[in-house]
DNA sequence: TGCTTTAATATGTATGCACATAATAAGATG
DNA sequence: CATCTTATTATGTGCATACATATTAAAGCA
């Protein structure tokens, strides 16, 4: 008998989803059954069915069973890359300049200390591409005073030195404030796609950060 | 000798790159050697890691090993529901109008022969809450041309009736057109945030829509 | 030295078995 | 009839073992 992997059993349950075989809200055989029918160990099929309940086209329940999905909530997975890489892997060059440094009191939605905040504006090919608004909670990661914050962009050096536990990450649209439209050089009132990342460990605060970009940017995702 | 899960395990080794007892490019000892020193199967060291390199705080290669990643690109998941089942998730009474069903030629970089164009509101608490601009394939799925798209969503009908294919998710940021304003009562050149869906199966255009809505939509996700 | 072949090694995964756990159904009890 | 308890069942997971496979390092060879 040939070896079958359960990347193949995957496949095969996939195409009776996708072939209508099994509609939504029918319910699948039990694993024992299944792994019998497809000629593999129960560990193999319930690795293969894990993976696409992961995915959301199946739902399983102890004891209830394994579902086809009436409504399947697709997921996308999308990178959320360095800026520097992200600019380089597009083949452009990468320029970074720091325009503000300072310690001072951020919003009370962000943080009840004073933190370190930072602007700086990332370049692709010489032109502005994004421009980064952060606070920092310096209490938390003090070698970031003594980082050369001119030469690494926060973004990068936070990465590499700040483990964080929980993180938040959206995505929105906005006008360009006029300042940042200046900055960016854009016109007044064009859209800008802002990616707003906020990330805590061990539930206190460690930085919160608006990336500004123009509206040529896009996040894309295989689904 | 207590029963050790890997979402323990999991646990214990994020906490070693997190505490930087691992640092970036570090190579980890072996499976072997690792499960011994947690006292667990290999078997259940695998998963664990397996499961960490795919949220990319780890790379690993045959032979190679294990290895910390020295830039983790973040990766988020992101769900992409129903319209319907979005408003009404967020308590909201959800309403429809189908404004436009026709059949035509659409731009040459979406399909080259004439497909469903349809164009569709989607209202939140009565509210305008997302312009549904969609192309579809009727050639590959007829039946929707049956479809009652008053009372159904081409969105939803799709989501139930054509099968799972291979997508592309685009988010970002543009300035409303004038009629798009119009639509969703919005002043010119307010910014919109735009999800974009392409989706083909075996290969084959099956639909492409934008879902246009205003800026206080914001997708999010935990990282 | 430089190229090709081969061996060694770390991860990838299939399998059979046992037991854990959650959710449900069936039964007992008031 | 409602409610609590218990049994049943399907998935969740651990473990030991064996083999598969990718990749690197070593050995062999021109």
């Amino acid at each position: 008998m040939t070896r079958q992997s359960w990347h193949k059993i995957k496949d095969q349950v996939m195409e009776k989803l996708n072939s209508r075989y099994w509609l939504p809200g029918d319910k699948l055989p039990n694993e024992e059954i299944m792994a019998r029918d497809f000629g593999v160990a129960r560990t193999t099929l319930n690795r293969a069915l894990r993976d696409i309940a992961k995915e959301g086209f199946l739902i399983r329940r102890r004891k209830a069973g394994t579902f086809v999905a009436t409504h399947p909530v697709r997921r996308a997975v999308v990178n959320i890359p360095i800026i520097r890489h992200e600019v380089e892997s597009a083949g452009k060059s990468y320029a970074y300049k720091l325009l503000e440094q300072s310690i001072k009191t951020p919003p009370e939605t962000i943080n009840n200390q004073p933190c370190l905040y930072i602007r700086a504006l990332h370049y692709a090919d010489h032109i502005p591409h994004a421009l980064e608004e952060r606070w920092i909670n310096h209490h938390i990661v003090p070698e970031i005073l003594d980082a050369d914050l001119h030469t690494i962009s926060a973004n990068e050096w936070l990465v590499l030195n700040a483990p964080f536990s929980s993180g938040l990450v959206g995505f929105s649209a906005a006008n360009a404030h006029p300042e940042q439209a200046k900055i960016l050089g854009l016109q007044d009132k064009d859209a800008v796609f802002v990616v707003n990342r906020d990330t805590w460990q061990d539930g206190v605060f460690v930085t919160s950060a608006n990336i500004i970009y123009t509206s040529a940017y896009r996040v894309e995702s295989y689904l």
